[in-house]
DNA sequence: GGCATATCGATATGCTTTTATCGATATATC
DNA sequence: GATATATCGATAAAAGCATATCGATATGCC
């Protein structure tokens, strides 16, 4: 069931997630319902939803518990991945303390400084940060196959090398700036500008519109 | 020429111009070398910077310069878009002293927060940070149409309200929760979870083939 | 100056994703 | 229990996007 799922539905499939858990006070809910609150069409609601679950009965819809669980199921909740972030900047820190990522099956484990100054526990997380050095090791230790980066974008791509020579499989990219590893690895690059361009873009021909 | 560009090569314009600034050292350029960087095809690069140049020249490739000018006139770089956030949280605080953001456009005039301990000016950013009831007033004044949303999930879209309502036409949104607005504006939702269940699946994946 | 070659640009093919159509089925009502 | 209807699920068409192919063109070398 897991090999065919698409990228987009995968990337959907939280969202639907997020609204099911806000709103599990009804039983049932509808795929035209989910998609009326999401903006989306209803065939394509239900098309990924049929991608990972059977809960779906005519004439009344999805079963809201059933579906929560086929979700979370599909998208590994039920055991957390373990992350590493390095770059404990402001938005390092900020992703550290950031309690929600449980939620989304994510467990950032530690963060990794050059800064001395950063190391030790961070005071509003309550995690620990350590010297480069270390990164090796606890990552080998701990199985650790996720890194993420919060550094400045000179230094991203020798953080992403040590990640990888660590036994990191994929890593989450903050730093804005494309970086590359061998095939196998998969790098996500969380990449603001891109979506600073769709917003700019549709400003500049919504007010054009109007004048 | 600004009406056909498509949405996914409007977000790997951002990526185009971020390796040709860093890489301004040589005067040409060709399509296959940027493709190889980024990992992508050349007939890629080609065909999406076609949609915003013809700087290209046979034998030679592109002239770093026409295309980086190029590409900042498409993305509309030349003047920045003004924008307000709210939520002087962690991340939000993270994202007012980002510099960053300059180089891609973007101005950050104010934040605002319903906690009078944030009010006043950041110490990092050196901005300014106002009550809700400021919001209005600032936006109209200064002609901001862009939000930027960092504040818990459960007030995400009263604040979205309020923004539209102050004259917004896009919302940035960080909030892990999808918000909605009328049909002309904009709601671009910077949705981790996506991105997680991205990485995620790749890792279970990539864990599954080895055992 | 002519020729080989790197590179571009345009047209065509193929794949992925979305949207549309239609029949199937369980529930509720009479 | 029969019938109407809300909703699902599957198949089919359309759109959007990526990849392949091929001719055009400017450059540099002989």
């Amino acid at each position: 069931m897991l090999e065919k799922i698409s990228l987009q539905t995968l990337q959907r499939l939280p969202v639907y997630l997020e609204l099911l858990r806000q709103d599990a006070a009804s039983d049932n809910i509808s795929a035209n319902r989910i998609a009326e609150e999401l903006g989306l069409t209803e065939i394509q609601v239900r098309k990924d939803l049929a991608a990972v679950s059977d809960a779906g009965r005519p004439k009344k819809g999805f079963v809201v518990t059933d579906l929560i669980a086929d979700l979370e199921r599909a998208l590994g909740y039920d055991n957390a991945d373990d992350a590493v972030l390095v770059g404990a900047g402001r938005l390092g820190r900020a992703l550290l303390s950031y309690a929600g990522f449980q939620r989304y099956g994510l467990n950032i484990v530690a963060g990794f400084d050059t800064n001395p100054r950063a190391w030790g526990q961070d005071e509003v997380s309550g995690k620990m940060i350590y010297a480069m050095d270390k990164l090796d090791d606890l990552c080998r230790r701990l199985s650790v196959h996720m890194g993420i980066i919060t550094v400045p974008a000179p230094v991203a791509q020798c953080v992403c090398d040590e990640l990888v020579g660590a036994g990191c499989r994929a890593i989450w990219n903050f730093a804005p700036t494309h970086i590359r590893a061998p095939g196998n690895i998969l790098i996500k690059n969380e990449n603001m500008a891109s979506s600073l361009a769709l917003i700019s873009h549709h400003l500049r021909r919504n007010l054009e519109e109007e004048a």
